[in-house]
DNA sequence: TCGATGTATCGACATCTATGGATACTACTA
DNA sequence: TAGTAGTATCCATAGATGTCGATACATCGA
């Protein structure tokens, strides 16, 4: 492989070839969290959930979302289930209403994933 | 609005208007934070990440991702590009390999969007 | 300068996704 | 038992995205 650099200069090399690298992120684990990340990858769910972080309560019925989200009710109601099935929120019918609340733990997880220790070594401490 | 059942019973409700909710996250963070975590949200992508993350001098030549991440280079070299613009890895040319490395601040500052308390206000502290 | 090698870009295609109107479902109320 | 209201699902559509072969670009060595 194109050994590095270790300080500057290069080592002679003439090929480059795949290495022993093994990832050290299973493709289990990785799909997992890039379900999680794709949910976060959007705009309007990023606002949703800051909406619910930051209502009284932790918790935010859907009808107090269509208006400050500017979208449609069943548009809102889709990136509802993408965060619902990314596990990212709950959703608790109480009557005509459906109450939403963040999932903490899904969040605290994908937050840890980012750590770059994490990133690197899944040997111990799996969340 | 639907007001919140304060403790277990609701209160009488006859309406659910758009409140003043006001979302704390506005639409232009919400949006830079999501080009960060739809980058995040592919599988070959996190596994380039945690590659990167893994590998010694925290950094490495494309020519050793091709064959770990099981695509071909024209792809890797797309998925490359979409975290390098979403600024989660640079890119380093030295002769004819190019190599990559993590963004640790980058990845931080997202990591540090999905706490409770930064979705729920951005007043201050603004990372 | 020419050939070889590593990387990026282009072009095409299949798939996925966001969006919203229409409508079904659920629960409350008269 | 209707009628009403909140939410979810269905459907269609436009745009975004992952993938890879072909090819252009960049750099090194002879």
């Amino acid at each position: 492989m194109a050994e590095r650099a270790v300080s500057g200069a290069r080592t002679k090399v003439t090929d480059c070839r795949p290495s022993a690298l093994v990832s050290p992120l299973g493709s289990t684990e990785a799909a997992d969290l890039g379900r999680g990340f794709s949910a976060l990858g959007d705009e309007i769910r990023l606002r949703v959930l800051s909406i619910l972080a930051a209502a009284p309560g932790g918790e935010v019925c859907v009808c107090d979302l269509v208006g400050p989200l500017a979208r449609s009710q069943p548009t809102v109601s889709h990136h509802l289930k993408v965060l619902a099935d990314a596990g990212l929120v709950h959703g608790d019918r109480r009557g005509r209403w459906v109450w939403y609340s963040l999932d903490q733990a899904r969040l605290a997880s994908l937050r840890a994933a980012l750590e770059v220790g994490a990133l690197s070594s899944r040997s111990r401490s799996r969340r």
